[in-house]
Formats: structure tokens, sequence, C-alpha cells
DNA sequence: CCCGTGGTGCTAGTGTATCAGCACAGTGCT
DNA sequence: AGCACTGTGCTGATACACTAGCACCACGGG
């Protein structure tokens, strides 16, 4: 449960990375998204597989597969985030935080920065805890 | 060059972030840090392989070879950061740091907290840009 | 009705990431 | 010198991630 993403061969990461972004997916949404593309046959064969290990389950839409990711979101989250954090930026919050300003794809909004000052102050008065 | 990690295997991950991790790393140190550890041979030739891919080299520390990523530094955190930040936070850079914040793994020293507002405000006035 | 489209389950093949063995070199110690 | 230890370069084997094909089903339109 640790990394999760550890365990996994390539084309499975590309694969649980689109299913993350999306929050739910379906195996031809999952192939538009991939680089390198393989054939829409190895995708479906492949999240079957990632559902065969746990990673993921599928829902009906209608007439097909949805798939989603089967970690809870926060989970998730706090896991990738923690791995970054010591792999990359040797558990330094700040130049993480730099790098994440310099990499965002978009300017950030005013608001975004009015309610990114406020988490960091409400988790300082709160002693170093979200 | 994008993702850099997108293109490598299971095990080809896990090294290099060992590697990034330590910044330079014989091939016993990686061993040590690696889950389901295989064969001091097989990481190894892991490293070679990783070299000749491009992702890695070696120096010399006296008898044996030190492996560093080829990447620099710098490019690889913004690149790390960036994927994270559009694969689980959905370019959401409240969200992210909400995650780190409650992923760090030792509380956060008070000082670090004013860097970090300092950065955030830093990057506040120059409109979007660190 | 009959066909084209787009879905599914299954099964078998392939490539290559991953692994481990072997032979040799350098160094330190007794 | 002779031995133990810890490196290296190479090479062959294996496992499993990855791929693709086939057969069937449901639907909608001409």
């Amino acid at each position: 449960m640790a990394s999760l993403y550890a365990e996994l061969g390539r084309r499975e990461r590309q694969i649980m990375d689109v299913l993350f972004r999306h929050g739910r997916a379906s195996a031809s949404e999952v192939l538009k998204e991939l680089p390198d593309p393989p054939s829409y046959s190895s995708v479906r064969s492949m999240l079957r597989l990632l559902e065969s290990k746990g990673h993921a389950r599928h829902e009906w839409d209608g007439p097909r597969h949805v798939y989603l990711p089967t970690g809870r979101r926060e989970n998730v989250q706090r896991s990738a985030a923690r791995h970054v954090l010591r792999t990359f930026f040797n558990n330094s919050m700040e130049t993480a935080v730099a790098a994440m300003l310099g990499a965002s794809e978009k300017p950030i909004s005013s608001d975004e920065f009015k309610r990114l000052a406020r988490l960091v102050e409400r988790a300082r008065r709160s002693g170093g805890r979200s």
C-alpha cells in the first residue's frame, strides 16, 4: 500500500496516471492519452489486468466499461506527495513548492494565491499538521 | 525528455528514485534501498543498462563506481512537480500543498514556514512566476 | 432484414526488463 | 606468497509486462 506505484510496470503506470487524471475513463479514452499508443485491444487487456491486481475497478456506463482507481483519492494524493517530496526534494517543502510554482501550466490566479497563503498560515498555527 | 519517468520499467524507476534521493550512489548502496531486493549482480546490470540509455552516468570513487542521474537536478524536479500536479491534483497548487503538509514526515519547523510564506508572497507579487 | 460500428471476454505470442552466474582485477592482512 | 574480500565486465536464461488477434453480442440505419 505504501507507494502504490513502485510495483507497477511502465504501461501499467501510464494507464493509472490517466485514470487518476480523469477520475473515471473508458478504454478508448485511456488510449487517446497514452504516449506511444498501443492497440485498443492492449489497453483493454491492461485495464483488466490492473483490475485483477486490485488497482482499478470498473462500473457500467450504459453499454461500456468505465474504469476507476480503487485507492481512496485522498490517500493516493498523500502517498504521491510524500514520495515526490522524499525523492526529489529531500523533504523540503520549500523547494518543492518553489518547483511547483515554476512548473504550473497556467499562471496562478490571485485567488489561488490567497487560499494558498491562508492554507500555509493555518498549518503554521496548528503546529505542522494540516 | 518530457516526463523522463514514463518510459522506464518498474525496477529502472525504483533505481532512479534511489539515485535522485542520494544524488550519487554505488551499486551496493542502491541495493540496500530497493524494495523486494534482487541480487547484487542484477543491480549492477540495471545500472549499466540505465547508463547505456542515458539516464545515469558513473564516476570513480576510489576503486568503485558511483552512479549519478544525468538530468540536471533542477529540470528533473520541475518535471516531477509538474507531473504530480497534473496527475493527482488537477493542477491545483492548493490541494497539492495541502497534501504535502499532511504527508511530510517530520513536523515542519517554524523557520521553514516563514520561508514558505515568503516564497508564496514573492511569487504572488511577481505575477505567477517564481 | 442485414450490415457496420463499437462494445466485451478470452487466449496465445513476443519482447525486453529483470535476473543471476562466471571469470578476472585490485587491495589488505597474516 | 596466499587468501579473503569487494569490486568489475560480460553473457545467457527467465519471467512477466505487454501486445495483438479472434469470436461473440448489442444496437441503429438503410
